[in-house]
DNA sequence: AGGTACGGTGGGAGCGCTCCCACGGGTGAT
DNA sequence: ATCACCCGTGGGAGCGCTCCCACCGTACCT
């Protein structure tokens, strides 16, 4: 009796185009150990020129493309990170800003075997999902998009140990690995600006002050102010939200000071939208009447009539950045213990006025 | 002499945040094998009610959380799906197009264990390393958007068996699995609207035609004045290319042609922003000298002066269906040969017109 | 009573890789 | 010449899971 051909569980598996080579079949045709092969594979330097070349021959003839899920199980990483973005009220913050962020991360990993996921976190379902799925330590790091000051995420991730690198700081004294734009300055360069062309009565529509980037931009008003020699009216800084409907209200009240404002610094260019529409309604012109700034220099700046002068921060270069800390991170946990850490990577970009015919 | 304790692998690993229960030991706890919490953890019929609720309480208590590594290993799948994103010229297209994609893609595979990795593919490289991607399988289907009619993928996706869903077909005949919006239908709307308006020379400004969207969209348009009982004026379509300038140099042709048009159907707002432009330029007024009405409702069109009646794509919803389809499609390979397949799912979802004060 | 069927279960084998130990041969010091 | 050392290398063990086969008991047939 003839024993039965099962054909093994890849042929009842219906693998489909074909069966890919694995270290063992490299190793074999290059006629040398699968450690070997795995050293190569992975730009170890113990390996001699000779080998190496053969190796790297036998990968090419074979088309070998390592097995990540093998990778992973075997070395307990996941060569994956995560993207976690909050996705606010009116979508993800200024639209442009999240496809910005994402293609300064993706040029960043590109270089990398490094793998991007991305996580939306709206409402609380989201936000227990993203918990168990770091509790399941299926990414090797984190990368968060503006996180509140109140989140409860930095814990969970302390607790399980995976770094992470946030874009813009909760505080001044921000304890995560940071990368935030130059609010400061921003803000200053836009009053800067006013005032070089004359304006002496500056106005402000603030982001909401629970936000550290809104005080910044604040902060850097004031400074801008100062530097200007002019003096400041508490009764020209006019509170909001970053909303649009929040920009109209502040720029109504801003309306009944006295003497009037010859100009307005806008924390933001959704803010400005509302704000610009409140102008047109009580027939006051753009820049004669009233000169405007805004902040985030997002496509809107541009669509808007008259085009609008606005801060621009660079962000993609926030991803990117964030992207390359987050890397070295990793590589330093996986560092030996003992080594000596440097200080927390902290960087502060510079933003750049645009100027446009607003102002 | 006593024997070195060496501590394992994994103590010498430095799992920091404590190690992670496995099978094994939910099993062992729960008094069952190992097979029957698989089957407990892949909700598996085959498990009597009592074993179940005992298993799940041990996986509870110990909160077992799968390792997708090993998982992915085993059972030579990944869980993963890609979506593709072409980065065309001016960033991803319509930008809110891409992320209103996403969220649809995003919360269709929410209640999945499905993971998604984003890949943009702007140049060469990065489409070499797409292919490399795929040929290393690591995902288990694509999601692609916006798939020019000369796009190679395709072919390599069909040589690596790895099934995709497109958004947008590439011809009236596209083989591969879709979903569009109903492009003849919403510019039929539009141009509808525009009648019941009173306007008799209405014109209208296309994509590139090469593309099958911009195709359908002019269709929809002689559709739509013949419903109209309106003569076709060839002089009154003026072929552009999506882009701004492309709208700008479409809308001086028109302006050239007698009699002058009243009313203008443009492709898309993008270049209905670089037609206005135009108008306002020659000093013509919107709409009272000619009414407009644009296609893909992007946020534009709100910020147009006056605001721009628009065709509304509903962006989101495709892509959830698109990942739907997908995953229907994934169910559907691991099924037994010689199970009658379904005809391709091909989706055609309906388009809306929003009116505003452009027409 | 004996047989058959089947739902439910346990556990071996194996997925493809990394890690590490052991080993061989060359090199330089003694 | 002898020894110690180190570089380069091979291959065993094991990562945590899925798949499948074998097995057990119970229920239902004849």
């Amino acid at each position: 009796m003839a024993i039965r051909e099962t054909g093994g569980r890849n042929a009842a598996r219906g693998t489909r185009g074909g069966r890919r080579p694995t270290l063992e079949e490299v190793a074999a045709r290059a006629g040398v150990g699968r450690g070997t092969v795995s050293r190569v594979v992975n730009g170890s330097p113990r390996v001699s020129e000779r080998t190496r070349a053969a190796v790297e021959a036998a990968v090419a003839e074979l088309g070998y493309v390592p097995n990540r899920a093998a990778r992973a199980l075997a070395a307990n990483r996941t060569d994956a990170i995560a993207l976690v973005v909050p996705e606010v009220e009116n979508r993800f913050f200024a639209e442009p800003y999240f496809s910005d962020i994402l293609r300064g991360v993706n040029s960043a990993l590109d270089d990398t075997e490094m793998q991007l996921l991305l996580t939306i976190v709206g409402n609380d379902r989201d936000r227990a999902r993203l918990a168990h799925y770091l509790a399941g330590h299926r990414v090797d790091g984190v990368l968060v998009v503006s996180l509140r000051a109140d989140d409860p995420l930095p814990d969970l991730l302390a607790e399980l140990g995976i770094p992470a690198v946030i874009s813009g700081r909760r505080s001044a004294a921000e304890p995560l690995p940071w990368v935030d734009a130059d609010n400061v300055s921003g803000a200053r360069q836009a009053v800067a600006h006013l005032a070089a062309r004359g304006r002496r009565r500056i106005a402000t529509i603030t982001g909401g002050l629970d936000i550290y980037g809104a005080q910044c931009r604040l902060a850097g008003y004031r400074d801008g102010l100062a530097e200007a020699g002019l003096v400041a009216d508490e009764a020209l800084i006019a509170p909001a939200d970053f909303t649009e409907e929040g920009g109209r209200r502040a720029m109504e009240t801003l309306l009944g000071v006295t003497p009037a404002p010859d100009a307005v610094f806008v924390a933001s260019d959704v803010m400005a939208v509302g704000a610009r529409q409140v102008l047109r309604e009580h027939g006051l012109r753009v820049p004669e009447d009233l000169a405007m700034v805004g902040f985030d220099d997002t496509s809107i700046a541009r669509q808007m009539d008259p085009p609008l002068t606005s801060v621009r921060q660079p962000i993609e270069e926030m991803g990117r950045l964030m992207a390359v800390t987050l890397l070295s991170e990793l590589a330093r946990a996986s560092l030996p213990v003992g080594v000596p850490r440097p200080p927390q990577p902290q960087l502060l970009l510079p933003t750049e006025l645009v100027a446009r015919t607003s102002s």
